[in-house]
DNA sequence: ATCTATTCCTGGCTGC
DNA sequence: TGCAGCCAGGAATAGA
């Protein structure tokens, strides 16, 4: 599942294979893409120019010249974005450009190809990047929610980037229980939270991301960070700290893994 | 404001 | 061995 190092990742390794190079022309499965009408995308495609590439949360966004305008491409739960790849089953979107190919490939089918003359309307929602939010920000923003920490760092409008992998990661090191309410957690402890999601997210990044199903970065290769995760996929196995079972609960309909020992379990408040 | 359930989709797994 | 049935899960959506 490309979370925010997965992006990253493409974003890097596509970077050098489309930035000054232009779209010779395009063409889309319908379903992918916004507006609808994927015939007249691709023809408003042709013949510009792709002026930079960068990221904000699971969001692809490239820019484009000649006229300008936005690609925003989120990547769902299994989007590929290759260069050169060859068409198969599984493409949905393909750029021929003045030099090579730019290929969108996703089995699942829940990712998103999006045009617009200026910001998308989706980014414009998130909230601050997970890499970017200061310490303090993340902390006073987190403090004054109502609500459990899983659903809370899942959600792309409180911080953008985190998905199930590292949020069950980043509660882990942080030992804070996936069902703490926010609101409870010291400011101390807040801002801790912050530098170990800024070291996990960095980790995973050099590592080339985590593959878990079939991501691959815009080379096709897969990152390594999955080696060193300490709860996501490990229910059943020891913890590395404490050597209890790595558990696997449900918490806002998503599967959560927790050492039940390093992760207490807040005690319910009491009137 | 927050929570829950539902929808999209298909490879991979379980169980008979 | 084969096949039906279930599941994961990012994000949008509707309804409570």
């Amino acid at each position: 599942m490309p979370e925010l190092p997965e992006v990253d990742t493409v974003v890097r390794t596509i970077a050098p294979h489309i930035v000054g190079r232009r779209i010779l022309a395009a063409d889309f499965n319908s379903r992918f893409v916004t507006p609808g009408d994927r015939d007249a995308l691709a023809a408003c495609l042709g013949g510009r120019l792709m002026t930079g590439v960068r990221r904000h949360g699971k969001f692809i966004l490239i820019g484009l010249a000649e006229p300008g305008g936005l690609l925003t491409i989120h990547l769902g739960m299994t989007g590929k974005l290759l260069h050169d790849a060859e068409r198969n089953a599984y493409t949905h979107g393909y750029f021929a450009l003045d030099h090579g190919a730019l290929v969108y490939e996703d089995i699942r089918q829940f990712g998103r190809i999006e045009y617009s003359d200026g910001q998308n309307p989706r980014v414009a929602l998130l909230g601050p990047d997970a890499m970017a939010i200061g310490a303090q920000e993340f902390a006073s923003r987190l403090r004054a929610r109502d609500t459990k920490l899983k659903p809370l760092l899942l959600n792309q409008a409180f911080v953008a980037g985190l998905g199930n992998i590292y949020v069950d990661e980043i509660l882990f090191r942080a030992r804070l229980h996936p069902l703490t309410a926010a609101s409870r957690v010291t400011a101390r402890r807040a801002v801790e939270m912050h530098a170990i999601m800024g070291q996990i997210l960095l980790e995973s990044i050099e590592q080339g991301g985590s593959s878990i199903s079939d991501y691959v970065d815009g080379d096709g290769r897969k990152g390594s960070f999955q080696d060193r995760h300490r709860v996501y996929g490990r229910a059943g196995e020891s913890c590395y700290d404490c050597g209890v079972a790595i558990e696997r609960i449900v918490v806002a309909q998503r599967g959560t893994h927790i050492c039940p020992r390093c992760q207490k379990k807040p005690s319910s408040r009491r009137a």
